[in-house]
DNA sequence: TTAATATGCAACCATTTGGTTGCATGTCAA
DNA sequence: TTGACATGCAACCAAATGGTTGCATATTAA
């Protein structure tokens, strides 16, 4: 739910990449995210605790192992929420900005 | 240029205030800015730092003061390039989720 | 049943982070 | 010219971060 969470957890390009590798092929348990990354499992799963803090990701055990989802919603609430907002005010501050900047020379 | 450096200076919520503040009424001096910071001058210094670093913040000396300006154009490569592609696979991966999810039960 | 496999948990560690204080420098105004 | 004001810079500090190792537990397969 906290929009702050879920910004601290994009933060970390380690997390930024599970959640690619989820979106490539979602549902892969923590030994096969595992694989693709330069670290040790327990490391991997802190990340995993993080993204998971924020929703980005679900977890659904079978049996001895454990399948990770990728849940966009968050993101998609940021881009919304957040995003939107500068992305209204682009042009108007670029304009802004020239004008500041000639004015300078 | 850096996505990473972006990521990071959105990582923090004082961070992510400045732009507002800025957003709200842009080229704000330094002194502005932390009159509606609860921290040391020093402190917001290093924020805008960072900001800069990640170029979603410009800088331009006007005598004394240094007046602060919004670019807003990092945010947006964000938006394009980054959470675009989640937001493409949004509904895809909420189905796949509910489908695990009932087989679950 | 027993060994291998998948994950969980805790202690520990170095580095980064976010903040402070103190002082230096440059510019404006009286 | 001199004092006040706006900013810069460096040293320092506590806490958070990102990683490790070691061991425990639960499930599957031989």
């Amino acid at each position: 739910m906290s929009m702050d969470a879920v910004f601290r957890a994009l933060a970390d390009p380690t997390r930024r990449q599970l959640l690619d590798s989820l979106h490539i092929r979602n549902g892969q348990t923590l030994n096969a995210l595992c694989a693709e990354m330069d670290m040790t499992r327990q490391a991997v799963t802190k990340h995993l605790a993080i993204l998971k803090e924020a929703n980005l990701v679900t977890t659904i055990r079978k049996g001895r192992e454990k399948e990770h989802y990728l849940n966009p919603v968050p993101i998609n609430e940021i881009a919304d929420r957040w995003i939107g907002k500068f992305e209204r005010g682009r042009l108007n501050a670029l304009g802004d900005l020239k004008k500041r900047l000639e004015r300078e020379d």
